[in-house]
DNA sequence: ATTTACCTGGACGTACACGTAAGAGTTTTG
DNA sequence: CAAAACTCTTACGTGTACGTCCAGGTAAAT
């Protein structure tokens, strides 16, 4: 097997036993463009950094938990990436203008996602309420049956 | 085209138009057991109720919005046919032992189905805070920015 | 009665998100 | 250094959720 913890460098096998996905799965992000392409060894054996590993935990837990799609995801990832570049060059100060306008589409961009979320969060605000009242409706008839079952038991 | 508002049935266009899906779409609910069959003209055209129509819309907001896959919907649309037949013999009273049980399952699905809605209403929640605290980071530098252009420019 | 709009079942096509297998190369281990 | 374990690219396959097209039957309006 490979050497453990060699300087936080993972291979694609050990990247896809922590995160749960395939070997396949972890390429085929790569391909779409949500992961960008890791660093090789000579060999050409792709090198994950934990930083990618966090990145996939995320993507699956927009996809499994709140159902969007890979192409959704990617934009979000993309603006991410658009927010390290500026925390990066934020000292920088090249053109401030130019920078304002980048910043104020990062915003817009999230502001979206956010409404979106708000609009998936009140829908299943409404559906677990609606849940929790089928339980409760089950719950009365169970209690009901289950007086009825005693009667007839101690009849 | 068809006569207007007879006695409340209507045919597959008209549903279609309703709730925004194609007719192809109604077809294929009804092949996967989402949507029961619905009666016919002699001709052999689908007659949909109102009820139908519900139906319909419910399961594309558990998909569109929730990301609900069609087996899960239709686990969950199977789980209100058992509800609704429950309630339509609940006072034939035929074997009360066998009833029990069958609540008691109707009970847990719906019971496995709500845990499934408060997990992913927990990771929206946390993804709505991060949202949130992103804007607010934005918001920060458009601050800075806009006191760093002005004070350019009043000199 | 005929046009016109609508519907039917069947079959093939498609986009997404990967699965799986093949054959060859690379790295690690004994 | 050779076997064992791991990874590489390429390519075709799969399940889901429909879209699209077809030939032909049905219904409503003129």
């Amino acid at each position: 097997m490979a050497e453990e913890r060699e300087g936080a460098y993972l291979q694609i096998g050990e990247v896809a036993e922590r995160t749960g996905v395939t070997q396949r799965t972890l390429r085929f992000y790569e391909e779409k463009g949500l992961l960008k392409p890791p660093t090789r060894m000579e060999g050409g054996f792709r090198l994950y950094s934990e930083e990618d590993v966090r990145r996939v935990l995320r993507i699956r837990r927009l996809r499994d938990l709140l159902g969007f799609t890979l192409a959704e995801i990617k934009e979000m990832v993309e603006a991410d990436e658009v927010k390290m570049q500026l925390r990066a060059e934020y000292r920088k100060d090249a053109d401030a203008e130019e920078k304002r306008r980048q910043i104020q589409r990062a915003k817009e961009v999230t502001e979206k996602q956010l409404a979106l979320v708000r609009r998936k969060m009140e829908q299943l605000a409404e559906l677990q309420r609606s849940l929790e009242e089928k339980i409760a409706t089950y719950d009365g008839w169970l209690g009901e049956l289950d007086r009825y079952i005693a009667s007839r038991a101690g009849r």
